[in-house]
RNA sequence: GCCCGGAUAGCUCAGUUGGUAGAGCAGAGGAUUGAAAAUCCUCGUGUCCUUGGUUCGAUUCCGAGUCCGGGCA
């Protein structure tokens, strides 16, 4: 962590699914001046409320999040999209005199706002629906080979079958003429503009369980009991607009699509709860492989279930760890 | 009670013309630059139900038993 006098604090609280992010960050309100930007790619879309274990109305309004309920559900929302909103959002704070936290699971997003995203060209649909259109035809394979011949250097770093990355490198090329190699090489040259973070002391929490097990349980518990309040609704409500579909961001969230596809006739109510509880450990475990690296994490625990003197042994342990000029 | 079918990985199942076995799903590990709750890669030893028999050798063939389906009484 950077301690430089000057800096203002600025807080990460990151974790899997389901090990209670929301809950640690309401309870820390209480007690520090911060303000919540919500750090989830799912939790940005409105009507995406019960499976996506959005705050209530109520909590919302005792503790307002940012970036939630920011996009319709037919819009896409991305990293970069989420870098300009958070840093938008973190210098209001910031000027207000308060503290920014950053709370959420989007690991991909609180990378791309650590490190900075190149400045390549945004999507182009126009452009990738091609890149489909041809994959279909073709093969994932052939791509690779595409772009191995435009961009080596990235294409070996690359496997063949990598759909999505190998989409996304040939749209950049196509339509720019410029490779992600290229892009990649200016943003890290020597005179690039600092990173928007530089400017913070930042301290970063994790909520760790320390046994799988644990949080498997949590998943499954709360799978179903999103189940009792209403998600088979929910979704079927987001069924009926035309303009939603299984290849929308949205609509591919853990929970959304299973359900989704058994609306569709795909698979019979047990399986679809099986595959959503499954779906949903698989996110956790991806997490963990993002967290378990990170760099000057402060581990918190996860806790079997709620308790009042369990949070606040938890916000103790994050008080402990603040500078104590901030608070 | 009798007849038929099944019993193989955590689950669903394939297979071995007799030489101790492999898929999907689940699970684990990893990657991650505008889709990231996405996408992709790697990882398969398990009394092949038990027990006798035949055989150099049985998970595989034969007999008996147990359990689970289905049918007939």
């Amino acid at each position: 962590m950077q301690t430089h006098p000057s800096k203002p604090l600025l807080i990460m609280l990151m974790g899997p699914t389901a090990s209670g992010k929301t809950d640690v960050a309401m309870a820390l309100s209480k007690v520090l001046p911060i303000d919540i930007i919500s750090v989830d790619s799912t939790l940005v879309y409105t009507d995406l409320n019960i499976g996506s274990a959005k705050p209530s109305p109520e909590e919302l309004t005792l503790f307002p999040h940012k970036l939630i309920d920011i996009r319709d559900p037919a819009e896409p929302y991305s990293a970069a999209n989420f870098c300009r909103d958070a840093e938008r959002e973190i210098s209001t704070i910031v000027s207000l005199g308060r503290i920014p936290i950053l709370v959420g699971g989007s690991m991909m997003y609180f990378k791309s706002l650590l490190d900075g995203l190149a400045d390549m060209p945004e999507t182009d649909p126009s452009i990738r629906q091609a890149i489909a259109h041809e994959a279909a035809i073709k093969g994932w394979p052939a791509m690779h080979e595409q772009l191995k011949a435009v961009d080596p250097e990235y294409a070996a770093q690359l496997h063949p079958n990598h759909s999505q990355r190998i989409s996304r490198a040939l749209e950049v090329f196509r339509g720019s003429g410029i490779t992600m190699t290229q892009y990649r090489n200016k943003q890290h040259a020597a005179d690039a503009k600092p990173k928007f973070l530089d400017q913070f002391t930042i301290v970063s929490f994790g909520l760790l369980p320390d046994d799988r097990i644990l949080l498997h349980d949590r998943i499954y518990r709360r799978f179903n009991n999103m189940i009792d309040k209403g998600f088979l609704d929910e979704v079927k409500q987001l069924r009926e607009r035309a303009d939603l579909n299984l290849d929308l961001p949205s609509m591919r969230a853990v929970g959304y699509r299973q359900i989704w596809q058994y609306f569709d006739g795909d698979y019979d109510y047990n399986t679809m709860i099986d595959k959503g509880v499954a779906s949903t450990r698989q996110l956790a475990k991806r997490q963990l492989t993002w967290l378990r690296e990170w760099p000057e994490l402060v581990p918190l625990p996860v806790d079997k279930v709620y308790s009042e003197d369990l949070m606040q042994k938890k916000i103790e342990l994050i008080l402990s760890f603040l500078p104590q000029r901030y608070i």
